[in-house]
DNA sequence: CTTTTCACAGTCGCGCGGATGGGA
DNA sequence: TCCCATCCGCGCGACTGTGAAAAG
């Protein structure tokens, strides 16, 4: 994101490769591990985000819902072949570089995600081949069948953590699984109708990008000419909007390669090239019973992008930020976190890194529930773990309830799911249907314990890679391993999640301050991250090798940690009665 | 010099098989 | 005594980032 934002205007492919040098684009002087500007235009750029795509592209007022679509608008990248997908990812323009905008947080929030194929010029061919861009069929929101879809980003604070810094992900030949990975929520879709849900990720800019100086700039052109598939089939696919609708769509599975002659797990696989940015694409096609997608009539297509998710493909992380980053909140990578010592020998005062097994409680997918009864905990220590940590609080400055809670003040009603702007698509090609036989027995076992599985199971066990994070209380404490307990929410509900048929509750008061904290969190700084500052200062030494820890193990609000914690409030304000799948009782109970 | 590849160590979940306990 | 369900331990495989070597 450090690129292209600053160019939004002028998202020439030429004009990069016009300057043979690298260099950084314009926006890095904002540059999000520059330092000081880093946050102070957040809220800046999503107004500009957020106005300017609601004013072009919502005809209608906000329903109460305030479900405004947008999508993006001016300049775009128009490279030479015809794309499969319409996709309107000139981000630039709208995207404020660093991360996202505290102040403007909560209509922000509304915009996680827009849906692409407003734009019928804008295409980027991910796919070259398979059939034409999608049509520009709009249509009337709500007309039939195909009822205008919202979707959620459900590990929105996570990925925006790491947006901050410009995600890496690691590709390789036999295929990296992306983390964070996609895990949506979705709303608004007919019940009855059958749809298939896939993730598509497309060239995001024109650009090759290079790590140099502790900053990602541009260098040349993007190799346009990148084949292979792009394109990721949920493996419940095809199935019914309720089915949609039930439970997280999650995405764990997806992995990126950069072997294009791969044919092992190749509808598991997606293509990319090193030191391209990508972005992913949520699309959502209705498609007749069998799967097929019925190109006599009425397909419907709707896309979503959401900015944060946009990433950088990599075979060697660059900025150790990110690896750290991965290192803190992927629990693959729990043998790298090596500073556990420190962690829990520090005074209590100091000890705001979670046990290990806490910090297994980071993870995306699996709500935890581990803020539930302090909502404010983890924000403060994403907050100051870092500068706590490696400055000796020399450059940590306090950050107080007082400040959260002042973000939550300002009335803006924080929602992470988004409506779009529903399109026809009649030419969404689904037929690279997969054998969903396959896929059946892994990912109903392997997916399963991430999401609906874990909810039925009234166990304190630990759930699948990601171990009793749904149930975890931060109650325990962020003590020393051998006072840590593993504290079951019996029943605890596991998602704000809407009537299916109504869409995502607007009025969940008992949800929606934890909401706030938890997204304004990140964003909400007043001051510039101090590794950020510190890094900048120190680049060649601190930024080539990891292991200074950013933010404590399982310290943030992975998007589990979201949902369990709206669950959480609910299950406290409400009841915690829910037994087994009455976990998600709460989530379609109307309220 | 940059980028990619590979082997490695560490962690974890899953699945299998044996042990255990309760009920018929 | 037999059958069934549950628990436990072990081994395997998946997954991670690391760091050196290879490739370009």
């Amino acid at each position: 994101m450090l690129g292209s934002e600053g160019e939004s205007s002028s998202f020439s492919p030429t004009k990069e490769a016009a300057d043979e040098s690298c260099k950084s684009p314009a926006v890095d002087a904002e540059d999000p591990g520059a330092g000081g500007g880093r946050f102070a235009e957040q809220g800046m750029g999503t107004d500009r985000y957020y106005i300017h795509a609601a004013s072009k592209h919502s005809p209608e007022p906000p329903s109460p819902c305030s479900f405004i679509p947008y999508s993006p608008t001016g300049t775009v990248y128009n490279p030479p072949g015809a794309g499969r997908y319409p996709s309107s990812l000139h981000l630039g323009s709208v995207l404020p570089p660093a991360g996202f905008p505290s102040s403007a947080a909560g209509r922000g929030h509304f915009g996680s995600a827009y849906q692409l194929g407003q734009n019928p010029g804008c295409l980027y061919p991910p796919y070259t081949g398979s059939g034409s861009a999608l049509g520009n069929i709009a249509l009337a929101p709500g007309a039939g069948p195909a009822v205008r879809a919202q979707v959620y980003l459900c590990n929105r604070p996570l990925w925006l953590k790491f947006h901050r810094h410009q995600t890496e992900m690691i590709i390789t030949k036999q295929g990296r699984r992306m983390f964070p990975f996609l895990s949506f929520n979705i709303a608004g879709l007919n019940l009855a109708a059958h749809y298939n849900v896939f993730v598509e990720v497309v060239l995001a800019d024109p650009n090759h990008w290079r790590f140099q100086g502790g900053k990602w700039v541009t260098c040349g052109k993007a190799d346009n000419s990148s084949q292979g598939n792009k394109v990721y089939m949920h493996p419940e696919s095809p199935n019914t909007g309720a089915h949609w609708m039930r439970q997280e769509i999650s995405f764990s599975k997806l992995k990126l390669t950069n072997n294009k002659g791969t044919n092992h797990n190749a509808s598991q696989m997606i293509v990319l090239q090193s030191l391209h940015k990508y972005q992913p694409r949520l699309h959502i096609v209705e498609v007749t019973e069998d799967g097929v997608e019925d190109i006599s009539s009425d397909v419907k297509s709707q896309s979503f992008t959401f900015p944060e998710t946009q990433f950088i493909a990599v075979t060697a992380y660059q900025n150790t930020d990110i690896t750290q980053l991965k290192i803190d909140h992927n629990p693959f990578a729990k043998g790298f976190r090596d500073n556990y010592d420190s962690m829990y020998t520090a005074p209590e005062n100091d000890r705001l890194t979670p046990s290990p097994t806490d910090s297994l409680r980071a993870h995306q997918i699996v709500p935890g529930a581990r803020y539930a009864m302090q909502p404010l905990f983890q924000d403060q220590f994403v907050n100051n773990l870092p500068q706590n940590r490696f400055y000796n609080s020399e450059r940590a400055v306090p950050q107080t309830n007082s400040l959260l809670s002042s973000q939550t003040e300002d009335g803006a009603s924080q929602r992470w799911f988004v409506t779009s702007m529903q399109q026809g698509g009649n030419s969404i090609s689904t037929s690279n249907k997969i054998d969903l036989t396959a896929y059946e027995g892994e990912y109903s076992s392997s997916l399963l314990p991430y999401g609906i599985k874990s909810l039925s199971m009234q166990t304190s066990e630990p759930l699948s890679y990601y171990p009793d994070s749904p149930f975890t209380t931060m109650s325990a404490g962020w003590g020393s391993r051998g006072t840590y307990q593993r504290k079951v929410t019996p029943g605890l509900p596991w998602s704000p999640r809407p009537n299916p048929t109504t869409g995502f509750p607007e009025d969940s008061n008992k949800v929606k301050p934890q909401l706030d904290e938890e997204v304004n969190s990140p964003w909400t700084e007043t001051q510039p991250p101090a590794l950020s500052l510190d890094k900048a200062d120190s680049y060649p030494t601190a930024c080539k090798r990891r292991n200074l820890s950013l933010s404590g193990p399982g310290a943030e609000d992975s998007p589990a940690d979201i949902k369990c914690k709206d669950l959480a409030t609910a299950a406290t304000n409400s009841s915690s009665s829910s037994k087994g799948m009455g976990a998600y009782y709460p989530f379609y109970k109307k309220p």
